[in-house]
RNA sequence: GGGGAGAUACCAAAGUGGCCAACUGGGGUAGACUGUAAAUCUACUGUCGUACGACUUCGGAGGUUCGAAUCCUUCUCUCCCCA
């Protein structure tokens, strides 16, 4: 199995972490796998387990959200998406072919489908206009993928994403399509773009009440702990998320006690451990205040301590999510969990 | 001892009669960040009030003027050059 990091400092940080708490988790700011939350019952993951090892895998991500997220830059043609570059203005199509190449290439064990993330706030025409580029997106990357094989000595699982905005009719069109491929894990995608939680969630209910259940269901680009715990209670099992390192960067900080905004002044004379109950070796080994310290400073040792905190959090957060289900509390827990990890210390 | 330059808000630094409660940085305070062009971005930052606004500011004192951070007099302090 492949070692994955991105090569990035955050990768080998993320690595180094993994070593340390011997957690579950695909690299690449993906943490966790397998629950079967709806039902407090434990799930294997499908397929994947027999070919695929999670402590060592690697999941690239397609460029679709940069299509969302770079849209000023780009232009969507039936055949693909034109990226012009930042560095030197030189035109690049992307398309649902190269893409699985590129995914090839570089050996992802779960490559992503090429899709149109859709903005937020979307009319239905658009949306739909959109859902059909990107359900002809994903049957020519499906046909890429079965044509072609790994490059190297281990197995690769492709993803299909469900899309659809915030439209039910949609999202439950798309899920149907996706469902209907059989791949072994899929995911969700355009959501927590700006839209309410609430619509997010409501999404999640219609999607998950169609897609596989013993297969992974990945929520693309989510979220908050409290966004995390609730679609694990809607059936999903897998996630991604910038959020514990850019904000871990910007000094936001995760606990099982609430969100600690370390610049904030209270801080500054606080010698006490980051967090008595963290999980990274940083965590009892620096203070808040020389935290903070750091931060203000613009030190970069104080964004890997707070990216390395907040990395452990989230991993706590789905480990004892997972045990919690086990042990048939999940529920119970959630529900106390909730309004402590929305709380501002 | 002689000559010259300068003193502006927490710091630095613009402004050189009305558009100045005073540009811009920094610092400070708070907020944002959700499949990472993001070690980034936003707001506020004399006092009181939610706000229209009111009040006190540009080294000190006095003066000119309808009106002064800006002009005059004087005092205090700082820096530079020559002895």
């Amino acid at each position: 199995m492949p070692v994955g990091t991105a090569g990035s400092v955050k990768g080998i940080h993320q690595q180094e972490l993994l070593n340390d708490i011997n957690a579950p988790i695909i690299l690449g700011n993906t943490y966790h796998l397998y629950l079967r939350p709806g039902l407090d019952t434990i799930r294997g993951a499908g397929g994947l387990h027999r070919f695929m090892n999670w402590d060592r895998s690697i999941l690239t991500d397609s460029g679709g959200y940069q299509v969302f997220s770079l849209a000023a830059n780009r232009e969507l043609k039936p055949e693909g998406a034109w990226f012009r570059s930042h560095i030197d203005g030189s035109k690049h199509l992307f398309t649902p072919e190269n893409i699985v190449d590129i995914q090839r290439i570089i050996g992802a064990d779960i490559i992503m489908a090429f899709d149109e993330c859709t903005p937020w706030p979307c009319d239905l025409k658009y949306a739909k206009s959109s859902l059909d580029l990107t359900h002809s997106w994903l049957d020519r990357g499906l046909e890429q993928f079965a044509t072609t094989e790994p490059l190297y000595d281990h197995n690769q699982a492709f993803f299909p994403i469900v899309q659809g905005s915030v439209f039910k009719d949609l999202r439950k069109e798309s899920a149907e399509f996706v469902a209907e491929k059989g791949a072994v894990g899929n995911a969700i995608g355009g959501l927590s773009v700006g839209e309410p939680a609430d619509e997010m969630y409501a999404m999640l209910e219609v999607v998950n009440s169609i897609l596989p259940e013993d297969k992974p269901r990945y929520l693309m680009g989510v979220g908050t702990p409290v966004n995390i715990l609730v679609a694990i209670s809607l059936g999903v099992d897998m996630f991604d998320c910038v959020m514990p390192t850019r904000n871990g960067r910007n000094g936001m900080l995760f606990t099982r006690h609430g969100i600690i905004n370390i610049k904030n002044r209270k801080w500054m004379d606080d010698f006490s451990p980051i967090d008595t109950d963290g999980h990274s070796y940083v965590d009892m080994q620096y203070s808040k205040a020389y935290l903070r310290h750091l931060i203000i400073s613009g030190e970069m040792l104080g964004a890997q301590i707070a990216s390395l905190h907040n990395l452990a959090f989230y991993l706590w957060l789905v480990r004892k999510a997972f045990e919690e289900i086990r042990s048939g509390t999940f529920t119970a827990w959630k529900e106390k969990m909730i309004p402590a990890l929305s709380t501002r210390l």
